[in-house]
DNA sequence: TGCAAAGAGTAGAGCGCTCTACTAGGTGAC
DNA sequence: GTCACCTAGTAGAGCGCTCTACTCTTTGCA
């Protein structure tokens, strides 16, 4: 810097003011600055900047997994929005351990960024909370316990209504749901589907397993065994219900002349020829965009928690149909 | 840090070699120190500490697109590598963009990362060239023109020939492959696919796709109403591979008693139930901590460019099978 | 013509840390 | 007892920038 204010014969003030398009500079020192700086191959450091300006422009968004399509999506919810805002976005993942969130969040902390999004499995521990009170911090995950921190989330309530509604539509009465145990989203999705057919005056018939494709086969399995099996099965994911899909196939009960299966999170498995799953839309990239939007009135000075629900859309494909007489 | 000395009685220099683990402190007044800064919520400010000190411990990431699986399974294997070194990872994206992927690798610039590890889709520009002038850089890509950076490759080449190999072991003559035109990676793929063929003393089927599921599927039918369809097809990549069996799906032809398909790649979608597709594995995930490896020895000092290539490996499903006499 | 206000630029302190050079107090050999 | 040497700790400059407070022109208007 001093370099480039020494050869363009000015202030290193000026260079700064130059640097951040401050409008007191005249257009004609402003082109002499510029042509120094690229001559020279000056680009300003981050951290010094940062440093003496004492905020960074930055958000950071620790991701628990950069292999799920969930956290990434979210993750470009967050870029889109950030830069908006001309904010830059900081990526760091806990690669799927707990301990590696931590790590990831701790450095995120240590590098002062004016708000933290948090894309985490687990919110069990009080390890966020703590973050929340250092920083302005929103979490994008399912919460069973009040926090102080703003938190965004897909109605998954909403979500399991949904699909009894798509299916009790078709004339499905025994509908099985795979539950995903304690898993993120699981219990707020099981707890959904009971209610909803409580409602609907049907008997939930709920059969354990989780987010992978082989939980879905043996679900399957265990199903279509049964004394009286469903005439719809709603797995816990999409993952899963590729799992179902196999067996039946394997089975050569048609799907959806037999039987309607129905998946949840769209993801990109949905889509594929060979699936045309019918499935729960989350609108992932929203979460994060509304996700940035809090977390910016945060560093604008809101204190109050807020805590937001976003409601998750129906996306019919080819695995569900009217039940078979 | 002021605040942590006094309360603990001694000086900010002591704190800061406290903070860095230095072997001149003793264990009484390291002990004194950890105290007080845990009573009083100290965390080092990271951009104070390496502007002071000069370097920053991190190794800057660019992915081009978060969403694809290629990109942050090598991500995965930088960071794997860079935590053995005691090395912080940070991550920008270009969001598929290529002004996004410029942008993303300025910041990393800025950030003053001690060396760059660049997941960029093409390299077309010099763009890139300027980046390996100014710090060490890594990239993983295919490259068509020489480079003064280091790189990292899958050996597309090598891959093409395990299919060529798999498929004439089976007795296979009329192999197809589905080009995805000038996409990352598929000329390379296109032009091994030929030299295997013609060196197997075959005659290479090539007819114009791209990456993406529909153009398989239109492929698929192309080929399929040939005077003389071919009994294997050799797809762009995985996800052109599941466009093709859901053609082949709608047409009754059997896979793999009528005709054989391989996609390549092997992603999530190649072990799905439903697919269970042969195809090619690139171990993306040792791109990434061999990149990281050769990233440190240039941190390290080495100044000439090393170019590696890292061999992709067979991983046969249900796709393939002997010819149909 | 005189004076306030706006415009363009500068000096220099300070952000929170690290690092070099230094000091003070032991220890041990001769 | 003296000197060299080690250990534990400190002072203070400096990293590369921003930002406040200030100066010096220029302009506008009564």
């Amino acid at each position: 810097m001093e370099d480039v204010a020494r050869h363009a014969g000015v202030s290193r003030a000026l260079v700064s003011l130059v640097m951040n398009d401050s409008p007191r500079v005249s257009e004609k020192s402003r082109q002499k600055v510029l042509a120094s700086a690229s001559e020279l191959g000056y680009r300003p450091n981050l951290w010094a900047r940062n440093l003496a300006s004492g905020q960074t422009n930055t958000i950071g968004v620790m991701l628990n997994d950069l292999h799920n399509p969930y956290f990434t999506e979210l993750a470009e919810g967050v870029a889109a929005t950030a830069a908006e805002s001309g904010m830059q976005v900081l990526i760091t993942s806990g690669w799927q351990q707990d301990s590696g969130e931590v790590a990831a969040t701790e450095t995120l902390l240590n590098l002062r960024t004016d708000g933290i999004v948090l894309g985490a499995a687990r919110f069990s521990g009080e390890v966020f909370e703590d973050v929340a009170q250092q920083t302005p911090t929103v979490a994008v995950s399912n919460f069973d316990k009040p926090t102080t921190m703003d938190t965004v989330c897909n109605d998954e309530a909403r979500g399991a209504e949904l699909v009894v509604e798509h299916l009790t539509n078709l004339g499905h009465t025994r509908i099985a749901h795979i539950d995903a145990g304690s898993a993120p989203g699981a219990p707020q999705r099981r707890r959904g589907f009971t209610q909803a057919m409580t409602n609907a005056g049907l008997a939930p018939i709920i059969i354990e397993g989780d987010y992978r494709e082989e939980a879905g086969r043996a679900a399957a399995e265990s199903l279509m065994s049964l004394h009286e099996s469903p005439s719809a099965i709603f797995a816990a994911n999409d993952l899963a219900a590729s799992g179902v899909l196999t067996h039946l196939r394997e089975l050569g009960v048609d799907v959806p002349g037999d039987i309607s299966v129905m998946g949840y999170d769209d993801t990109v498995l949905a889509d594929l020829g060979l699936l045309a799953l019918t499935t729960v839309h989350q609108p992932r990239q929203q979460f994060g965009s509304r996700a940035t939007e809090l977390l910016l009135e945060r560093i604008a000075g809101r204190t109050a928690a807020k805590h937001e629900l976003i409601a998750p859309r129906l996306v019919v494909r080819s695995t569900t149909g009217p039940v078979k007489e």
